[in-house]
RNA sequence: GGGGUCGUAGUUAAGUUGGUUAUAACGCCGGCCUGUCACGCCGGAGGGCGUGGGUUCAAGUCCCAUCGGCCCCGCCA
């Protein structure tokens, strides 16, 4: 029996092992990332979770180590002694942070052995049904593991910064009451109550307005949340939130503290100082301007309105479309990423997801356009176009007439996409922008109702107020999101702290006072009960690390992800569970 | 719910207008090799093309259905 583990405990990290160990012995032990064996002396790469280092074994260092190492193979775990030594002159390897040096073996045990891996660590494109289901072996890849490591990192810098500044963290339910409005719930059937559900929370959201009531004043978590929806690129159905709420503070308030721990986190993490305040773009503007309410202002390309211009137009589509409320934008691409024919073309298909039935280009000259719509516009239009969008020759123009939703949908991610195809912001560029003054509800036409924007808790403009009966779509929330490049990373509002207000937007909202009070009694209840003003926000800390480490996926920040079909192909869940399970719980399949 | 795309040795891919025994690289196994680091050299094994139907003299190639991965629309207060 060795005295490995024992007696020998590991001293070093692979990669932790320096120039300065030399003539020391060490203590290591990882996994067998390759071997070379030149039949005398056998190279291994040892690596571990800090990085590699080459131990070498010679022949003449015993022959019961020589030949045990002759056993080695990948994903073997080894504990083994030896002597770092500088390498041999013109042997360094520059690409290996321990490339200098290497470790003379002396004592070797195999502490386990390992099958042949399914897939290559090194290789970077190994479909992703393979990686899931042996996502204990995709995890010791290092790009996901550092991941992960700058996962913890933020996840650390957040607690650090809330506890300097004052906030209690407070743990919340996750079986708990479902609400009516949001997303889909998921259920937990109970066992004592029949016929009863718990669901898992969408947020913390009543809770932590809870607390507040309570006078904890600063409160924060790092919780998962459960949204049964279908997923995306950046879109699970469980995922982690950064939930914030404070007591006694307006929006400026809220906000700064948030820019404090936008600066602390990217200074801890990255070592990258932001500067704040962010600037702040009103929903309107943001809408007008790039046609989404998570803008990426990382480049322009910004949508120009041409409504004004074109309502007595000879080219009948826009001339109808503006007749019927519709309205004409446009974006303007530099002539330095000019287009082909074929090009120009097939996005028309990008818009159409959308729900744009074309998108008119022109490609503008000296005197005039070259472009399929340019027979049917006046010289007074093309003048007037030119002038608003401060064209000059070689830009390409790119046109949506239709109601409003569908041209800044299109427009504003055919402005995405072609950001994205030209290269026309910088990888490593950083650009924060809060989103104000969202409309409180706008009406659902699938369920013939307003409904909430943000959440029902969130309070309206107090001028405003007088609106909330009559015209509820023209009520501004007290709500902000937080825009990193493009992705939403927090949202959040001031909340109603009085119930009458509260019983007011429920009324709005088409929520009767019964509904209201089975639903949300706790929390009327609580409101009477000395309710101080309050807000707060929750920041997607999964999508937070996406963009702090350039991942494309959501699945590449979380350790264990589920599939598209929110199944999780490593324990291939969810499962069907046993009939005594389910009478349990007094549920029938049908 | 809908649109798109992919599925061929362990892995990544190639596979002509359907046509002999389905290719390659890496990996794996065996042998040789004392300075490699994607070690090298020699030899070898390994799949019947996601699954199920159909068309055909003949299907990895065509058709239908189905399962699964990914991207998107809807959905995500």
């Amino acid at each position: 029996m060795s005295n490995f583990l024992t007696i020998d405990k590991r001293t070093h990290y692979c990669a932790d092992v320096d120039i300065s160990d030399v003539e020391k012995e060490v203590t290591l032990m990882g996994w067998a990332h390759r071997r070379r064996d030149h039949g005398g002396v056998i190279f291994v790469d040892l690596r571990d979770r800090s990085g590699m280092i080459q131990v070498v074994f010679n022949p003449e260092a015993g022959q019961s180590v020589h030949e045990e190492a002759h056993k080695i193979r990948s994903e073997f775990v080894l504990a083994l002694k030896g002597k770092v030594r500088k390498r041999p002159t013109g042997m360094e390897n520059p690409a290996l942070k321990t490339g200098e040096i290497e470790v003379v073996v002396s004592e070797l045990e195999i502490l386990n052995e390992s099958k042949t891996p399914p897939f290559s660590f090194d290789e970077t494109d190994i479909s992703e049904n393979i990686r899931l289901k042996y996502r204990y072996l995709d995890l010791r890849r290092p790009a996901i593991q550092q991941n992960l490591l700058l996962r913890s990192k933020l996840a650390a810098a957040t607690r650090n910064y809330f506890e300097e500044n004052g906030f209690i963290e407070v743990e919340t339910p996750f079986l708990t009451k479902s609400t009516p409005e949001g997303a889909r719930d998921y259920l937990v059937p109970s066992r004592i109550s029949k016929g009863m559900f718990y669901a898992l929370p969408q947020s913390p959201q009543l809770f932590k307005q809870l607390l507040m009531v309570s006078g904890f004043d600063r409160y924060y978590q790092i919780v998962k949340c459960f949204r049964d929806e279908d997923l995306r690129a950046d879109r699970q159905p469980e995922f982690t939130q950064i939930d914030v709420e404070m007591s006694f503070v307006t929006e400026s308030d809220l906000i700064s503290v948030m820019e404090g721990l936008m600066a602390q986190v990217f200074r801890k993490c990255l070592n990258r100082e932001l500067t704040i305040p962010f600037p702040q773009l009103s929903y309107a503007d943001a809408i007008n301007r790039y046609g989404k309410d998570n803008p990426d202002v990382r480049f322009g390309l910004e949508l120009a309105d041409l409504t004004d211009i074109l309502p007595q137009s000879n080219f009948k589509l826009f001339r109808e479309v503006i007749a019927a409320g519709g309205v004409v934008k446009a974006i303007k691409l530099d002539k330095s990423s000019a287009l082909s024919r074929k090009e120009l073309d097939e996005l028309k298909d990008f818009v159409a997801v959308y729900g744009a039935k074309g998108l008119a280009w022109a490609r503008v000259n000296v005197t005039d356009w070259t472009s399929p719509i340019y027979k049917f516009l006046s010289a007074d239009e093309v003048k007037k176009i030119n002038e608003k969008m401060n064209t000059s020759e070689g830009d390409t123009l790119f046109f949506v007439a239709d109601v409003p939703r569908v041209v800044h949908d299109s427009l504003g991610n055919l402005r995405l996409h072609l950001a994205k195809k030209l290269n026309l912001y910088k990888a490593d560029d950083l650009s924060f922008v809060w989103i104000t003054d969202f409309p409180l509800m706008e009406y659902s036409e699938t369920e013939k109702r307003y409904v909430s924007m943000h959440h029902p808790f969130t309070s309206p403009r107090l001028e405003d107020l007088a609106l909330l009966s009559s015209q509820p779509d023209k009520v501004r929330a007290r709500a902000y999101d937080l825009v990193l490049n493009g992705s939403e990373i927090g949202g959040g509002s001031i909340r109603i702290h009085r119930k009458d207000i509260q019983n007011q937007v429920f009324s709005v909202l088409g929520l009767s006072d019964e509904e209201a009070r089975s639903k949300f009694g706790f929390l009327l209840d609580a409101l009477e009960y000395g309710a101080p003003p309050h807000g707060g926000i929750a920041f997607g800390l999964d999508r937070l690390t996406m963009i702090m480490t350039g991942a494309e996926s959501i699945r590449d920040v979380i350790a264990f992800p589920k599939t598209q079909k929110a199944a999780c192909l490593l324990s291939d869940a969810p499962s069907k569970v046993s009939i005594e399970q389910l009478m349990e719980l007094s549920l029938k399949i049908v």
